[in-house]
DNA sequence: TCGCTATAGGTAGCAATCCTACATATAGGA
DNA sequence: TCCTATATGTAGGATTGCTACCTATAGCGA
């Protein structure tokens, strides 16, 4: 998976794993990567800045706590968060659409 | 359409315009404002620099001409432009594909 | 003639974003 | 003891598309 390619997409990604319950970083990282067969396995070094800007934009609201002797940040949607959520799938879904107007080669050829 | 979603996708974006034969930048910029019902509506100052750019890389070629007294550059797809663009295609069909699994709400939905 | 728009090309510098590389710390197995 | 997995974080770099600006010709309307 070409890294650019991720560019503008991300924080709808982070959002969606967030959607089913709150969660901690490392464990959005593991179900990203394991909801795409690996296919998106981001570095911890993408992860947490992004985190942050969710919760500097008031997508998602992190506390502190800790399990097993190791501190962690759990995140949750806001409500914001869920409405931007919404949002993100539909700009993707505007997205993926014209993108594969003008890429050609058929509009949805799903081959794999 | 959100500007950064953008980020990645152009070059396959431009080769696809040229796909069909040379044209000249201005032609390809309205070409994909045409084919996109006008929400890939590029800005001059994205559309020269990314022809450069993709001629710098030796997927385009392009050539000086003057017509109606207005001086052109007209590019056309390289070998390697057309495989790049065979590329572009195959790894787009894969990043809408995972981005949709990890998004969620349904596959393809295609509400539009 | 003057001004505006469309056509046609271009650059400089900014802002955003994701990545690489590194740092810290605990738990548990070899 | 060392290594790996878990868990969080930052600094700095590279890429990329955009904003804002510039130059120039053709053609139309006032």
């Amino acid at each position: 998976m070409r890294a650019e390619a991720l560019k503008g997409h991300l924080d709808g990604l982070l959002l969606a794993a967030l959607e089913d319950g709150p969660q901690h970083g490392y464990a959005v990282k593991e179900a990203l990567r394991d909801a795409t067969d690996g296919k998106i396995d981001l570095p911890t070094g993408t992860v947490y800045p992004a985190l942050h800007r969710l919760e500097q934009a008031g997508l998602i609201k992190g506390s502190w706590s800790v399990v097993g002797g190791r501190r962690r940040r759990t995140y949750e949607l806001t409500e914001k968060g869920r409405r931007s959520l919404a949002g993100a799938r539909d700009h993707w879904q505007e997205f993926a659409a014209v993108m594969s107007a003008a890429l050609g080669g058929g509009p949805w050829p799903v081959t794999n």
